[in-house]
DNA sequence: AAACGTCACAACCGCGTGGAG
DNA sequence: GCTCCACGCGGTTGTGACGTT
């Protein structure tokens, strides 16, 4: 991850970009306890971080808040996310409201990475050869047509897409070198926090 | 075992919109 | 009515993880 060090203690004023460190979640989580969200250009500043508003919303909304849901997609989300972007297009943030606790982001990558995959493919094996190159890409913006709902088949809408990820709904997010605080124990997640430790730190910080 | 390619996801960017002054 | 600011949205990019050769 860390791009760069982002030799931050040269220039402190300038903001940060990038990756999020714990330090900073625990700062952005404890200050919207306490002072609650929202006007996010001044709450960065009031909470001492160094981070655009936008960035802190962001971060809040797809990351940090407690009704989060991450991981594993199930096949009715996903039936679900189908029929809605049928319906509406890449209206990410709508089809996000029917999903509680899922975040436009995720949906959004979602769709992206999986069942547009799923789409091109299709593509591919309909028209074979006389498919156009251009053409591929739009399959995200020209709402798939009249396949979308009920065309899109239940191939892969019927389980679970990720084994892998199944393991863990949890998010995992990087420890900064941070001598006081103990990493996890044992596992090759050692070098990663859960959103459970982060919001149990921040409980015992209150 | 190493190199390379692909996938998945967090985060950033630019733009549009709405409200306050 | 106009300007400025904050917010929200959708698109895109960067990077680590994982799989394949």
């Amino acid at each position: 991850m860390d791009k760069k060090p982002c030799n931050s203690s040269s220039q402190d004023a300038e903001v940060r970009k990038g990756p999020w460190t714990m330090e900073e979640d625990l700062i952005l989580i404890n200050y919207i306890a306490n002072h609650g969200e929202g006007v996010w250009n001044s709450l960065a500043k009031s909470a001492g971080l160094k981070r655009t508003g936008k960035s802190c919303r962001l971060r809040w909304l797809n990351y940090l808040r407690p009704d989060v849901r991450r991981g594993n997609i199930t096949p009715e989300e996903q039936l679900l996310i189908m029929e809605l972007h049928a319906k509406w297009g890449n209206r990410w943030s709508k089809i996000a409201k029917h999903l509680p606790g899922r975040t436009d982001n995720e949906i959004k990558n979602y769709w992206r990475t999986r069942i547009q995959k799923h789409i091109k493919q299709g593509d591919q094996s309909n028209s074979q050869g006389q498919s156009s190159e251009g053409t591929a890409d739009q399959a995200s913006t020209s709402q798939m047509g009249s396949s979308s709902t009920t065309g899109l088949d239940p191939m892969e809408t019927t389980y679970p897409l990720c084994p892998t990820t199944a393991s863990y709904p949890v998010t995992l997010v990087q420890p900064p070198d941070h001598p006081n605080v103990v990493p996890p124990p044992d596992s090759n997640q050692e070098n990663y926090w859960s959103m459970e430790d982060l919001w149990s730190m921040q409980l015992l910080n209150e």
